[in-house]
DNA sequence: GAGTTTGAAACT
DNA sequence: CAGTTTCAAACTC
């Protein structure tokens, strides 16, 4: 087999390739190619990654500038590795697997490949995967080395013609990109996921047959595993890395038997809570609130044991996992703290809490007040219609009764919008028993609609509608809308906290930004 | 260390 | 795109 390979190279797909516009293509996807891995290399201001900035050791001179170089794939460097980061490293006796294995942050000793059939010319071999040259690897009759750069840029080539995403890094992280996975470390999180996804069917992706387990995250929505049991919230994966036994090899390998074999065995997660295996969660200022997307991608690890017969979902069977900020797991070489971690503190939001419900007793307090003297001024003046003469009189109604009807059509202008076209709850029939949804909360449901919101519900519109209407409405709907009224004063002073947090982050971003640019 | 298992990559 | 084969790492004994 080994011998028959060698045929391949170079590869049919590229002989033929090499036409008269080849050149073009080829420099298109060399541009491609560099982009792809370059943008990975560039670290984010808020994320330390010690390993990524170190050069790889070049085993051999670097190539000419035409050559077709593989940058070094950073990821394997700084996450392929959970046994560095709560395992015991492997016995001397065992093969090297990683790239740069990382422990306390230092880069260690090259991953040496024990290829034989590929030439260290395919993705199947590591070296080649990450952009390396071999260097002191086992392999046999190995191409990936200066000596045969040309087979070997040819067989770039070819990858690259295969998937043009070959050769970027696997993991994506981002500090405040997609949140559906993340590397936990002991002081802070950052947002890593598979690009591709691991297909794992019987690891339970609690082993490094499982690349996201290898590279230390958490399945996403990416992965089409089944039985997937590295998740936020898993059991068997907590038990893998928690306890005493948390830098045992030997425990980690029997916790993540135990776990597949006790879920393939048996109904497994029958038992478990549905929470648990739940998809789209996430813990937002410490306390666990539905994130609208699991009505999206939500789906149960039970699901998982049948998988291949849920062709109605486009989803994987693995659950995806949501960034959380409580949860604590081993340490890692890749931290990411959050830029308002030391601005919001528990007693903050408590306080921000206390806040708001005064605020809002306050609110409806005034409105209170307000819609009182409305009402005695109407009184009022109606009193001094009645008194006046009655030509007078007969003219003040006519002003009245017109501002009558502005006031029943400006409310019957903003039911139409609050209810929608088809809405029929002008007459209130279809009005939901309890209380309706105020455009303050509308706004905070949509963004589109906030824009809207704010500019419509300006104190001048909304207190006037509401003071308008409570003299001409029947009392429930006063008070629906001093409701609202409420609501939104309440939601304008959360959203002007808010505001404030995020201006305090992007000067604490600046600022680290600054300190790191003076460091380097 | 040999043999087996596993899942990504390659191929059909 | 799904199924199969190849491959090398991970794992077991």
């Amino acid at each position: 087999m080994g011998e028959s390979e060698g045929s391949e190279f170079p590869p049919k797909k590229l002989q033929q390739s090499e036409t008269a516009d080849f050149p073009a293509k080829k420099l298109a996807r060399q541009l491609d190619f560099t982009q792809g891995v370059l943008p990975e290399l560039q670290p984010s201001p808020v994320v330390v990654t010690p390993a990524s900035a170190q050069c790889q050791p070049q085993p051999h001179p670097q190539p000419q500038p035409q050559v077709v170089s593989i940058p070094v794939a950073p990821q394997q460097q700084t996450q392929q590795e959970p046994a560095a980061r709560a395992v015991k490293p492997e016995s001397p006796k065992s093969r090297p697997r990683l790239n740069a294995e990382l422990k306390d942050g230092t880069p260690k000793k090259q991953k040496q490949c024990n290829c034989k059939h590929s030439r260290c010319l395919k993705l199947y071999c590591e070296c080649f995967a990450s952009g390396t040259y071999c260097d002191g690897c086992n392999c046999v009759n190995c191409y990936n080395n200066v000596e045969n750069e040309a087979a070997r840029r040819e067989a770039v080539e070819a990858t690259l013609e295969r998937n043009p995403n070959a050769f970027r890094p696997k993991i994506a992280s981002s500090p405040h990109g997609t949140r559906d996975s993340r590397e936990e470390t002991g002081e802070g999180l950052v947002f890593v996921k598979h690009n591709k996804g691991c297909h794992c069917k019987k690891s339970g992706c609690l082993k490094k047959y499982c690349e996201c387990f290898q590279a230390n995250i958490l399945c996403s929505e990416n992965c089409k595993c089944m039985d997937c049991k590295n998740f936020e919230g898993s059991e068997e994966r907590q038990a893998l890395f928690h306890g005493d036994h948390g830098n045992n090899m030997a425990y980690i390998q029997q916790a993540a038997n135990a776990a597949i074999t006790g879920a393939i065995g048996s109904s497994g997660y029958a038992s478990l809570p549905v929470s648990r295996k739940r998809k789209g969660q996430e813990l937002f200022f410490g306390q666990t609130v539905k994130d609208p997307s699991f009505h999206r991608l939500g789906h149960f690890q039970q699901a998982s044991h049948i998988r291949p017969a849920a062709p109605s979902s486009p989803l994987p069977s693995n659950p995806v996992t949501r960034a959380g900020i409580t949860t604590t797991l081993g340490s890692s070489k890749i931290t990411y703290r959050s830029l308002l971690s030391d601005i919001i503190q528990s007693q903050d939001l408590k306080e921000l809490c206390s806040v708001l419900v005064v605020l809002s007793g306050e609110a409806a307090k005034t409105l209170s007040d307000q819609r009182n003297s409305m009402k005695k001024r109407v009184e009022d003046q109606r009193d001094t219609f009645l008194a006046s003469s009655t030509q007078e009189r007969l003219q003040s109604q006519k002003e009245f009764d017109a501002d009558k009807i502005v006031s029943n059509d400006c409310s019957s202008t903003n039911h139409a919008d609050e209810g929608g076209p088809d809405d029929s709850s002008l007459d209130g029939v279809d009005m939901p028993k309890g209380r309706p949804m105020s455009p303050g909360t509308l706004a905070l449901m949509c963004d589109e609609q906030d824009t809207i919101f704010m500019a419509a519900a300006s104190p001048n519109g909304l207190m006037g509608h509401a003071c308008n209407s409570s003299s001409q409405l029947p009392c429930g709907q006063g008070m629906t809308e001093a409701y609202a009224e409420q609501e939104r004063i309440v939601l304008s002073k959360f959203r002007d906290c808010l505001n404030r947090l995020i201006t305090f982050g992007e000067i604490k971003g600046k600022f680290l930004s600054f300190c790191q640019s003076f460091i380097h």
